[in-house]
DNA sequence: CGCCTTCTTTACACCGGTGTAAAGACACCA
DNA sequence: TGGTGTCTTTACACCGGTGTAAAGAAGGCG
């Protein structure tokens, strides 16, 4: 049988003391005479008081807690980020709890009308399927920041990855390799926003280069894992098709796609070139290492939670749609193997 | 300024009832007459009443958390083991908090007596660096279930993988390949459970062989991360001594290693064969694909969330320290290409 | 028809903290 | 010595639910 736990008022009694002058020595309130001060502290200590967080919030009105949404933990670019997001979230006091969308609109949408969303205090979403036709759910009535896109819509704030233009920058380093015929693998079909904002960016610079985008040289689907990847290079090889490059839209399916060519006896970057997007750890550890771009996660997470912990705060001005900040975080392009000419 | 939500009293006064009768007809309670029941749901929805989970949780003295303590996210088998976790916990109407130990042992310690311990009813608890000197540390005052190694303690319920027979199983499998010269990556010093387990099955299966392990070809250090996985690599072949095979305590580790064979000019398997331990997603889909023991995640963790569900709900023996649960989940070889003998 | 049971609904204390307003101490000044 | 202001400490209502015990309503039986 657990015993039950030690409560103030427990403390209070044996200090012979108030219940709110525990409260206020636990809550480093200035005006405590330090005598009564060390009178306390050295109770909490014999009895091994511990807060009950859940009264306390009850009675805050709040509860510690942020949640983060995800589409999938096991996609490595989500799970680093979710250690970036936990690590910031540390620095201010804040819990985060993860939720998993499952990357698809009903699960992204059910997040926002959630019952767990009356379990914490904000939201850090990070959407990928939703459509513009969602934006109206995006009006929510609890402190939120939307994360990795551009914003479907004006008033909330956002911390952006920059999607198109590390998109185009990545694209502009393959065209400089004298890469022609540049295959692009990912949810080209869905509106979804970064997909889409990648996509824009190797087209932008496909056509400012004055190079045509072979529609037969685009596969994907709405799930960017590494099983997207293979099977798309697997589709776009099958064609007939032929090609001297890949940009997929992230590195997971960068990778599955490298796989898929070295299957079928395709060498990288000899015959085709593979670039990603996300940098994730294990694409300098691929073989060969990936091209990629690193959207600067650890300052995106930081700057999130920052954003969000202001809004907990009441700074940020307060509801003030006007107010709503839009950043966007700086990126860098690492050029490794499988994008090298030799 | 957001507006006060809708409490039980607001739902009560408006449909002329008990704040009582509220509760009842939200908790399903048997003994409500039915037109009363649908007056209640009627004005439920009509404000759009959702619970406060703080002031039941306060009342009811329970949080509806579980923590998953692992020791790092962004490492590949911890996220897919948080997945499962996750899943297997809105099975059962739980919801998972993630805390990272950095996998120190520090870490470990402090997940213990955090604070957040009060925040959560119980603890799913994932140790790598623990050593059996700190089993006092596990007896603790609130509903845990350890995950992955076998047990430090007797006692305490356990999920555990086949540490040891599945890393003999994988070196077995290296031997009836032919190879000899087998070293052996990772946190080999430290006593920790799960990479002690692993080599000592690793050392059975040499010894039955009849084959020596030499001691030039045993490296690593306690973050089983790709970095280390390619410095124990580089260490062991700086050192001049032949090899023909490596076994890595884990996937990541391994396909690190495969890297810094590769920048050697070595080849898989040609030259060195290798294998991994966890069966990562990655690991089917790295070049070339990786063997390895599947140690049965989706069992892991449905396992345990099902045991901690039993204790939190009081069946499960209360605290009859004799009847601690102590499960050894199913594993499986993955045979792959990295140890294919042409 | 009155009494006993069983079914419904209610009032109220309680979970363990916090904010507020007011009371008690104390020093300082006229 | 009394009045005033600041510093400390306290009492008490409140956060939004839940359990308990008891009151009220309804039905069955002698």
């Amino acid at each position: 049988m657990t015993v039950r736990a030690v409560t103030m008022r427990d403390v209070a009694r044996r200090a012979g003391v108030s219940l709110k002058t525990v409260s206020n020595v636990v809550n480093a309130y200035p005006h405590v005479r330090p005598e009564m001060r060390d009178r306390v502290l050295r109770v909490i200590d014999e009895l091994g008081y511990q807060m009950n967080f859940t009264a306390r919030n009850l009675s805050l009105g709040r509860t510690g807690l942020i949640a983060l949404a995800v589409p999938e933990l096991r996609l490595a670019y989500f799970a680093e980020l979710a250690d970036a997001v936990i690590a910031a979230a540390d620095q201010v006091g804040l819990t985060v709890l993860i939720e998993q969308t499952g990357g698809t609109r009903a699960g992204e949408l059910e997040v926002l009308t959630s019952p767990r969303r009356r379990m914490t205090d904000g939201l850090l979403y990070s959407p990928t399927a939703l459509r513009s036709a969602d934006a109206g759910a995006l009006d929510v009535d609890f402190p939120m920041v939307l994360l990795g896109e551009r914003a479907l819509r004006r008033g909330v704030d956002h911390v952006a990855m920059a999607n198109e233009a590390g998109a185009r920058t990545v694209t502009e380093h393959l065209l400089d390799g004298g890469r022609r015929r540049i295959a692009l693998i990912g949810g080209h079909d869905s509106e979804s926003g970064a997909g889409n904002l990648r996509a824009r960016g190797f087209r932008a610079a496909m056509s400012a280069a004055g190079v045509e985008v072979d529609p037969r040289l685009v596969a994907g689907d709405e799930r960017w894992s590494r099983q997207t990847g293979a099977r798309a290079m697997a589709e776009i090889l099958e064609r007939g098709v032929t090609l001297d490059a890949v940009f997929a839209l992230n590195d997971v399916m960068a990778l599955g796609a490298m796989r898929e060519l070295f299957e079928r006896g395709l060498s990288v970057p000899g015959d085709v070139a593979v670039a990603g997007f996300d940098n994730i750890e294990e694409a300098s550890f691929s073989r060969p290492s990936l091209t990629t771009i690193d959207p600067g996660r650890t300052e995106i997470a930081r700057t999130a939670v920052g954003l969000l912990a202001d809004r907990l705060a009441g700074r940020g001005g307060e509801h003030e749609t006007a107010s709503a900040h839009e950043i966007v975080a700086g990126f860098r392009i690492e050029t490794r193997e499988s994008t090298a000419t030799d």
